[in-house]
RNA sequence: GAUCUCGUAGCUCAGUUGGUUAGAGCAUCUGACUUUUAAUCAGAGGGUCCUGGGUUCGAGUCCCAGCGAGAUCACCA
């Protein structure tokens, strides 16, 4: 049987160590630790002319400096790092630190007191051992220029293994774990805002019979107690209107949806979204709402409305956001006006644009089309794109004043879609004929086209008010309010191919398949 | 899916025109050191050069195929 994930002579020594430990009569893995103080509150609490300031402290160790019979400790925890000042007059088990590594997890109780170089420091009247750690960790060391920089050296940096062990990388680069911080920074107060209104937060399936509510490939599976195919949701928002349906005036929900398309910077198979649907209101009134909400949400992840994007560009969430129509964006880019335009000569001035389109698309595809090439690699401050074409819109409710137009708009941030709304199509006659449409372009040769939905018809039948829903993608958003080019960088652990060279074991695959069957 | 780039010690990286036993810093080990902080000083160990073929007297290096990653493009709410 396998002992030990790896087996090197850094991994070995450590094993060794333990069991030395152990044999000296230390437990290894105890069960819990009386930690009175963050490594952040320690320091803050210490003042040079107060009284004595004892504490015990907990985290993991990232560098030791052994000066023989004494010694320099930092530790980690979740607020930051703490130098631990461990001298052998003061400590009978002195000789037994000797056997700990950097990346052991360690307590340490003492008083805090400065240090001749000036860092306020715990000197240790008492030390233990709370977890043991057996595979080296890639601990860059940092230093603090003249100026007062950061330098960080051989940081562990290799993407591919930060990706695959997050752990290392959330254990060696705290700036990691500030990302990740301002997610949920970001979601809490999403959820703060929308609770305060009254908007009740709701779960809905992610096993579905029949996928639909977005234009994407699903994942499918088998249900094996019903013997029926399922698939992963693409979206939420049938079944939130189904629930808008049952008499909930505002709904929302926070959660994944899976798509199975390509993976790449902005795109992962799944993904966080924020979906709300609000009765009686309209497109224009969520509008008014997305830009109250996002603004609180600015300030509440970033501190200031001017966010630095990835890219370098500065944005500029304070409202109003610009409004836009989408034939008023499209005229300015390409000095055509294509309203009432048919399919041929959309398709001529996509030719004439140097926009590629084929035989499977529609009007809205490329009507699409264009829009992606010719405008919205301009769209960089916050802009809401309005009353996009019927055709690329079956879920939301003809223009009330603009025939061939729906009563929609895209929130374009940095060049990023980042959040549909629609006056949500409720009537069953209008539904049922875009499903219809739908399934022509599906057999035209489009596998993204919406399906039919029957029982959502019947829905819509009972009656679901006039409403606005709104989508959100919550990676897309974290990415622009943490300056992250890569999806990859906000979620913990992103979509990646099996590793089976490091990963090679006797569970996985062959055992998954039988169960599945 | 296409193209380009990359894959060498636990980590970060060198490695010349194809030529002796593949190097450095950090980490690790041994020794010294009771206020250090990229601690320092002396010594030591550690390699599937991503995998498999090929060319060659000789391959980390050149060629082919594969695997993995990154970037760009294509696709994609």
């Amino acid at each position: 049987m396998q002992t030990r994930t790896q087996d090197n002579d850094q991994v070995a020594r450590r094993y060794e160590e333990l069991e030395h430990l152990e044999s000296a009569g230390v437990l290894a893995y105890p069960y819990a630790f009386d930690k009175t103080h963050s490594a952040a509150a320690a320091k803050s609490q210490y003042q040079d002319d107060t009284p004595e300031l004892t504490v015990a402290v907990a985290g993991r160790i990232v560098g030791i400096r052994r000066m023989g019979k004494a010694s320099f400790v930092h530790i980690q925890d979740d607020s930051g790092r703490l130098q631990i000042y461990l001298k052998k007059d003061d400590l009978p088990d002195y000789d037994q630190f000797r056997l700990y590594d950097i990346g052991d997890i360690i307590g340490a109780a003492g008083y805090m007191f400065r240090t001749r170089t000036n860092e306020v420091t715990l000197h240790a009247r008492s030390f233990t051992l709370l977890t043991k750690c057996l595979s080296p960790l890639p601990i860059a060391k940092e230093e603090i220029d003249e100026e007062g920089n950061r330098i960080v050296h051989d940081q562990f940096a290799d993407k591919e293994m930060r990706y695959r062990q997050r752990y290392v990388d959330l254990a060696v680069n705290p700036e990691v774990r500030d990302v990740f911080r301002k997610r949920a920074k970001l979601i809490t107060t999403v959820r703060r805002y929308l609770d305060q209104r009254n908007y009740l937060e709701v779960e809905t399936p992610v096993l579905h019979t029949m996928y639909g509510g977005a234009a994407a490939r699903p994942f499918a599976s088998h249900l094996n107690a019903l013997d029926i195919p399922l698939f992963l949701r693409i979206s939420l928002e049938l079944n939130l209107k189904r629930l808008m349906v049952g008499g909930f005036e505002g709904v929302y929900e926070l959660g994944k949806n899976f798509r199975n398309e390509g993976i790449d910077k902005t795109h992962n198979p799944e993904f966080t979204m924020l979906e709300l649907y609000v009765a009686y209101r309209d497109y224009m009134w969520m509008m008014e709402m997305t830009e109250e909400m996002l603004t609180e949400v600015v300030m509440a992840v970033n501190g200031s409305l001017h966010v630095t994007a990835a890219n370098g560009a500065t944005l500029d969430f304070t409202p109003p956001y610009r409004r836009a129509t989408m034939h008023g964006l499209i005229a300015e880019y390409t000095g055509k006006d294509i309203e009432g335009m048919d399919l041929a000569s959309l398709r001529a001035l996509a030719h004439e644009q140097g926009v590629h389109t084929d035989a499977t698309m529609g009007i809205g595809k490329v009507i699409d089309e264009i829009f992606s090439e010719k405008v919205q690699p301009h769209l960089v401050q916050p802009t809401f794109v309005m009353d996009y074409p019927e055709e690329m819109v079956p879920l939301a409710k003809p223009h009330r004043s603009k025939a061939g137009l729906v009563e929609s708009w895209e929130l374009i941030i940095n060049t990023q879609e980042l959040a549909p709304c629609f006056s949500e199509l409720n009537d069953p006659r209008v539904q049922r004929r875009r499903f219809t449409e739908q399934a022509k372009l599906r057999d035209a040769g489009d596998d993204e086209a919406m399906l039919i939905d029957e029982d959502f018809l019947r829905a819509l039948e009972v009656g679901m008010p006039p409403a606005a829903g709104m989508g959100l993608g919550i990676d897309r958003l974290t990415m622009i309010l943490t300056g992250e080019e890569s999806i990859r960088d906000v979620i913990f652990f992103p979509m990646m191919r099996p590793d089976e060279r490091r990963d090679a074991g006797g569970s996985d695959a062959a055992a998954a398949d039988e169960t599945a069957g």
